[in-house]
DNA sequence: GTGGTCTAGACCACC
DNA sequence: GTGGTCTAGACCACG
């Protein structure tokens, strides 16, 4: 599992580890019982202080993501949560509507965004194609 | 032009003006040439400082989506821009992903997304069902 | 003599006035004792304030550039100011210093920008060959 | 890198800070990685509100001649902008045209005005001869 | 420590 | 009235 961070994204770096490795859960690159590389290991990779991928573990851990067992390292969690529907669906709903404006703005059509769906459902399965670019804004 | 501000959002409610302003204008509400309400109107309206609202009308202008007179007022900019599509692409393949994978965690299928995009549809033309909510991560 | 102005220009429209009469004037195009358009006439032609046009001329007059004689019009005096050289040489040198670092960022060299002036040699006598454009940051 | 401001410049102080940023760039002082003073750091070193110099920063970023990493400092770009080519060159155009038209007006010749041009290269290089004068209009 | 955001209030220039 | 600038001080999030 290969994560890359950019220290100058507007998005925070844990929260980039976050988001990746959420997007490998849900790709299904990563599986319930996985093990993911230790804080030092991760770290000494992406040349990033260790408490920075704590945070991003912690906050995984948190939600419900992973699971750390101490002395034996983290993991993705057996029981992934299960996340309220409702508050859920207006978040998405609203993702949506952020990413059609985006798309709209670029000229691109309703068809042309149902396309980057469709293409962005193989990325996700396959890994990102294009590593990691800016948090659009 | 109606908006709505939520200060408690993780969303600095700069952004919140901006992404509102935008969408308008994706959606086909705001025209080129159409005036805006001044920086201090809008500030007693949404009750919050001056400064802010003009934060966002300044970071609209370097992005090209509006243009400030002097003594005048502030317009939607008759050029609207054209972003450089290349790298503009990449960006909105990224944010279908990240909508995809937070659709995904939350159990959705790929047609169920698809459907979120269709109704955003609607929403943008029409303004926002739901006023504002949390940015997801 | 025609003049443009442009609202967006972060230039007071009253110093785009001012600026093009004293570029007419150096170019020798505007002579001593020429007449210029009144408020009334230049108001309506720009389609701005006529008291715009006014506070362009009243400032020209400061400086010694124009006369109004009351009833008669507005011409260009008869006796152009001689300003104070020491003065006006660090200004000039420092206007140098900014178009070099202007052309520099945008890669070009010192016998490029030289090709510029004398380019600007011709243009001022003739008249611009593009109206006019936006102050440079 | 010491930077000097006046505040009863006609410019305002934000933009003498940019300007000096810049013309340190074009001159070769300031080169890409080069990390600036934080901008509380320069508002004490200038007895200016911090927010004045972040403003300054902010718009050096939006032009693409820095960059900030959150925590970590405000870096000059790694990839310096490359304007557009040809409305850059207008603008060039425009501003040798302004520069020459002072000079005439100050009664100097197209070859002085050269000579100015000479002399502006050494200073672009060594830092300014003289700290900052007053925008001349 | 860094940058990011927000406030409340001030003064100016322009139209 | 409009936008443009600046201040002094606050609180937060990040690394």
């Amino acid at each position: 599992m290969q994560l890359i961070v950019n220290p100058s994204d507007e998005l925070p770096i844990y929260r980039q580890i976050m988001r990746q490795i959420t997007e490998a859960i849900a790709g299904g690159r990563l599986k319930s019982g996985d093990r993911l590389a230790s804080h030092r290991e991760l770290s000494e990779q992406l040349v990033i202080a260790p408490l920075t991928v704590k945070k991003a573990y912690d906050e995984l851990e948190a939600l419900g993501y992973i699971d750390t067992q101490r002395g034996r390292g983290t993991f993705v969690s057996a029981h992934l949560p299960e996340i309220d529907r409702a508050d859920q669906t207006i978040q998405l709903q609203e993702a949506a509507r952020r990413l059609l404006a985006q798309a709209y703005l670029a000229g691109l059509s309703l068809a042309d965004t149902i396309n980057l769906l469709k293409t962005a459902d193989r990325e996700l399965t396959d890994g990102p194609a294009v590593p990691q670019a800016k948090e659009s804004a």
